[in-house]
DNA sequence: CTGAAAGCGCTTACAG
DNA sequence: CTGAAAGCGCTTACAG
């Protein structure tokens, strides 16, 4: 290969001034910046090896990106493919390349030949200590994720989306358990009192099915855990017993897991509301009532969460949170933050979508509860 | 920020012994290389700096992905998304990061403070320039995109999919003509002789419409260049003239384009059918003519490029392209051309898959075509 | 405006 | 099994 000091051997000039021919086009005559550049083409020399500028000048201009589960998981879920294209857009406009990290579904590293036996404890996750990038974008990974601690212990900016949140550690998220709590009290209000809950994942242990009190109570997904606590205030603050109401995990973010985990909860339970933590829960979810025959909302209603481009479409009532601009934030703090200045926190706002999927609890829902006097009300009325 | 040499010098050991305490655990007794890792875990150091080991080992761990348009592109077009889905699996595998590197829209570079008033005929493409990895997959880049040269230029491995094909450089992608030859033989096989074709782009300079003889025949896109000579082909065999074949440019790949595109097509000319390059054009057709109170197939026939997974649902007929498996391979290819392995070529097979959005030319048209003798006819039989 | 020197943090033969 | 030396390719003060 080509170097630097090839070319200015070549054109008889030091390799200094070859370096500030590419990167400070100031500090030379017009003349010698041409000549040189001329000898390295002609040469072949691609410009500065960057690694090797990187080394000394400290800059690369990557990002690096932190998701839970397979890379490929990126590509699968709506609302991760959402936030990834506003943090690609913020990206693209500083021009900056963003490099997506081999993560894994579950708390342990990869096997790597190198560092097969390195000490446990070390709490190493060998993507992140071997990308060449100027910062981590940590997103949406579970309590105690080794790639987490060892992006911190890299020294390097990092800027979390949605979980885990560290003190001390820039975020960009939305009140989670707020607004889980918004979604749940339009259904009460609505009159439900027969509520099922489908959640993605608790764990990342692969497990799925009924969620027991205490698998939910340990839940190591914090956006879960939270969208759960919100979901249980607001049963309590109704009066509802949250341990009577039944929580599926799907296991997976995928349609497919979705919808295994509705038809769990709807085969089991004589619902008249599912409150789902994502959208892509909850539109698996219809599409089960669909198959049961059962009418939207008339029998059963649905509330999503996330508000996906599909979700208006299908008339489901969800929490609209805006992902793409969640992205372009968490793009923006981490580049502030590799620039060198403090960034704090950023909670961005929610928003309750009500639409088609969701109706008043049927009658003889409302019966069963309302009993003899509720009833001759009604014919008054 | 603590470096090896703090860790060597607190351990009472050289350097050497350091890294290979990280890199080859049997040059060292299991002793000396616990001591020197407890030391390095005291002293807070993070490991061996990725950007210094890869300068001197020559290995990043990181693959450049090289896509046309705006980085957010990869999360908006469906057909790239499950490429990258494909291609991620195997990065994930491999162990190996993922670099999106930021592109642009046109086929001028952007403008970076360091490399402004670089000579224009050097084909630099910053962000191809800059990135730290082992090597390039090159994704249906336009003729003459300047990322192209600048990615060979690099000197390191390239894989190229689908476009553009540079003789002597690793390619993975399907033969784009015949398979749409097949798309337009099905259409002529049903009778229809008024076709209208929907194409996303032909270059990449924001325009759109009709696209005239002259810029079809000048067409920068490769793919869809080669998909329209397919139609051409099939519609010279048949003998109906191609020029008299009207052509829609999206000017774009999303749905919001593709149906304006469409809308075009379709209130212009009284069709039959439509033959569209990709499926996210064809779903897009099928948006309008429902808007537009047409049925499908009876008043037109709609056939689509690609087979996205929503194109089964919605009825599409379309040519099926293995776009998961074509980015495994592509990424399987890179990964081996960076271990030194010598690759070649790839041509995935496509397949006809016939749904309901096709059915034979109405009758009325058939008549227009068929003349009195043949109306006799019908009615004989 | 230009160059010699030092050094970014690490790994790699090589000698012991 | 361990260390001293050289060097990966470049950039950065610094001196002229």
């Amino acid at each position: 290969m080509v170097t630097m000091k090839d070319v200015a051997v070549a054109a008889g000039v030091s390799a200094s001034s070859v370096s500030n021919a590419y990167h400070r086009p100031n500090k030379l005559s017009a003349d010698q910046r041409s000549r040189i550049l001329n000898v390295a083409q002609t040469l072949g020399y691609s410009g500065p090896h960057p690694g090797a500028s990187s080394l000394r000048s400290g800059s690369v201009g990557s990002l690096g990106l932190l998701i839970t589960d397979s890379l490929s998981y990126a590509f699968e879920d709506p609302a991760t493919v959402l936030l990834l294209r506003g943090i690609a857009q913020v990206s693209q406009m500083a021009n900056v390349s963003l490099a997506l990290l081999p993560s894994g579904s579950n708390a342990s590293p990869p096997q790597t030949k190198n560092r097969r036996d390195l000490p446990v404890d070390e709490d190493v996750w060998p993507a992140v200590q071997r990308s060449v990038v100027d910062g981590f974008l940590i997103y949406s990974l579970p309590d105690g994720h080794p790639a987490v601690s060892s992006a911190l212990n890299r020294g390097l900016p990092c800027v979390i989306i949605d979980s885990p949140k560290i003190e001390g550690v820039p975020f960009v998220g939305i009140d989670d358990r707020s607004a889980a709590s918004r979604a749940a009290e339009h259904l009460l209000e609505l009159g439900h009192h027969r509520i099922g809950i489908l959640v993605d994942r608790l764990r990342p242990d692969g497990s799925r099915g009924f969620a027991s009190q205490s698998r939910v109570r340990h839940a190591q997904d914090e956006v879960a855990r939270e969208r759960l606590a919100g979901y249980r205030a607001a049963f309590q603050q109704a009066g509802l017993d949250p341990s009577a109401v039944p929580i599926v995990e799907a296991g997976g973010f995928l349609f497919t897991e979705g919808q295994r985990a509705a038809e769990d909860l709807l085969r089991r339970h004589n619902l008249t509301a599912v409150l789902a933590t994502t959208d892509v829960l909850a539109l698996s979810a219809l599409k089960v009532l669909r198959v049961m025959g059962k009418s939207v909302p008339e029998e059963v209603s649905v509330v999503g969460f996330d508000d996906l481009p599909e979700s208006a479409a299908a008339g489901l009532t969800t929490v609209r949170q805006p992902l793409i601009d969640k992205g372009r934030r968490a793009a923006e703090a981490i580049i502030r933050s590799v620039a060198g200045e403090t960034v704090g926190m950023t909670i961005l706002p929610t928003k309750m979508e009500v639409r088609s999927s969701t109706g008043p609890a049927p009658i003889n829902a409302a019966l069963e509860l309302a009993g003899p006097r509720h009833i001759a009300g009604l014919h008054e009325s």
